[in-house]
RNA sequence: GACCCCAUGGUCUAGUGGUCUAGGACGCCUGGUUUUCAGCCAGGAGGACGGGGGUUCGAAUCCCCCUGGGGUCACCA
């Protein structure tokens, strides 16, 4: 049985680089019949953010990546928050120490801090720390607990040896023990460090592949160790690509929009974010990049996961959403836009027959132009309110035109006559108004469209201004004929 | 700096010794369609696969070195 887990940490608004590595534990799991965990790991008391639980829990639910054990559902390893298994990780931290395999440290943040600095000052590119409570003696240690020193417990790396594991994406690495210091499992508030709650809770969870990025290949040495240490066998790791900024460096907030809740407030689909976060160093095999998520759970596999870093560019991203939009039922598409028409305050919250079917009616228009599900309310504004903005530029182009007197005429001296007010109907004497004042249709279109919405591009014309309705078209090009220029 | 990871057009990626004069996608450009934009359709530019050595009849594909980029070196995860 498979088992996995995705283990966030409560210290910040989630990022899409975790929230693919999310997805990835998520999606090996249904492939492979397994479970899929998540465990918060929240053992920073200072870091702690509020508010960034619920956030992260609320993108896992958004894209629709349920989890078998955890938060809310509970399960059979419960609890699934590290602060609430603080004695776990402290009885083990402990017995370690009985066994001679880890001691406790008295070193002040000061006095660690002159260390680092003493190395620093020897030439030392990079300090580590020197391991001088590994030699104080049971007497030291004892005096110094009596006299009330607090204490961090080390793990007691091996002076010298190799560790090694075979990664299931970049096969086998091998690392030199002496290189990696006395790390600290246990802090002096009791609360455990990542290296300790990961893999006493990995093994107690019985997580058999431990999914996450890069950046963790170098704790390798830290983690194996540990499982040494206890006994335990320990899981199959599979490092996955790490998400780079367009300047290669690894994605942060600096990149700009990076935060998870951003691209759900944007008016990403979650069928598009999860089909995107997917082809984020894995792919099919094929051709293929537009895949829907059964087909993605089934094709599914590490070995088609890329071992070189990802560089996330938004505009492929921002191709894919549209193209999911465009492919969305025109319901679905409707649904989906009515909550940023309200948030623009284009619509009541409370909508009544009338502004709900109007919706039906203009949401569809401009369906293959958006990209995001935000543009509606700029696309479609002006079917709305009264108050959009006019292209000026557009304005002096075309009202200086001589024929636009008579065509502005003509056009509401015919379209108020015109019944029914439907696109045909309207396309029809439009273009006898084309015909009689003898220009093309470009001169009365253009101008008409101008007068309409402010804007130079925009649905097709004729069903444009049938969705608009009479009364606001005739209002509309009467205002048009004070922006006549003679 | 040390250790580790990575290296195919601007970006993502296919490619696991010959079928590659390197395929696809995004982006970019051009043309077509149309009342505009978008979309759609059709084309196009852009890589001798980071460099150098090997191995081999034959290498983008295997090995080595170099170079470049990245990650990690906390009582943060």
């Amino acid at each position: 049985m498979v088992r996995v887990r995705y283990a966030p940490s409560p210290t910040g608004m989630p990022h899409v680089g975790n929230i693919r590595t999310a997805l990835f534990n998520w999606v090996f799991a249904r492939h492979h019949g397994g479970q899929f965990i998540v465990r918060i790991e929240d053992t920073d008391r200072n870091r702690y953010v509020e508010g960034s639980e619920a956030a992260i829990l609320n993108s896992l639910r958004w894209l629709g990546l349920d989890w078998d054990e955890g938060p809310e559902v509970g399960g059979p390893h419960a609890p699934y928050y590290q602060s609430q298994r603080l004695e776990i990780y402290q009885r083990i931290a402990h017995q370690l120490v009985e066994e001679g395999k880890a001691y406790k440290c008295f070193c002040s943040q000061e006095e660690l801090e002159q260390m680092r600095a003493q190395q620093r000052a020897e030439g030392a590119a990079v300090t580590m720390y020197d391991r001088r409570c590994r030699r104080l003696t049971p007497a030291e240690v004892k005096a110094r607990e009596e006299s009330g020193i607090p204490y961090v417990i080390r793990f007691k790396m091996p002076l010298e040896g190799t560790v090694e594991y075979e990664d299931l994406i970049h096969g086998r690495t091998v690392f030199q023990n002496k290189l990696t210091d006395d790390f600290v499992m246990l802090k002096s508030d009791g609360y455990p460090t990542y290296h300790l709650a990961n893999v006493v809770d990995d093994h107690l969870m019985e997580v058999t592949h431990v999914l996450r990025g890069d950046e963790w290949i170098s704790s390798m040495p830290r983690h194996l160790n540990l499982y040494m240490a206890l006994g335990w066998e320990p899981p199959k790791f599979a490092h996955l690509p790490l998400l780079l900024g367009p300047d290669k460096q690894k994605l942060s907030k600096r990149h700009g929009d990076v935060e998870f809740t951003e691209f759900i407030r944007k008016g990403y689909l979650p069928e598009a974010m999860f089909n995107f976060l997917a082809i984020c160093g894995w792919n099919p095999g094929d051709d293929r990049e537009i895949l829907t998520r059964e087909e993605i759970i089934q094709l599914f596999s590490l070995e088609r996961v890329s071992d070189n870093p990802f560089v996330f560019h938004h505009d492929k991203l921002l191709w894919m959403n549209g193209y999911y939009i465009r492919h969305l039922p025109k319901e679905e598409l409707i649904e989906r836009c009515i909550p940023f028409l309200q948030e623009a305050g284009l619509i009541p919250k409370e909508l009544d027959a009338a502004t709900r079917a109007y919706v039906e009616k203009v949401v569809p228009l401009e369906q293959e132009k958006m990209k995001l599900l935000s543009d509606a309310p700029k696309l479609l504004d002006f079917f709305f309110t009264d108050d959009y903005p006019i292209d000026e530029a557009a304005v002096r182009r075309w009202f200086g035109e001589p024929h636009i007197p008579q065509m502005l005429e003509e056009l509401i001296r015919r379209y108020e006559a015109l019944e029914p007010f439907t696109a045909p109907e309207i396309e029809r004497v439009t273009r006898e108004v084309i015909a009689w004042l003898g220009v093309k249709g470009g001169e009365v279109i253009h101008p008409t469209r101008v007068a309409l919405s402010g804007r130079t591009t925009g649905p097709s014309l004729f069903e444009m201004i049938e969705a608009l309705g009479k009364p606001r078209v005739l209002q509309r090009l009467r205002r048009a004929q004070s922006w006549i220029i003679r």
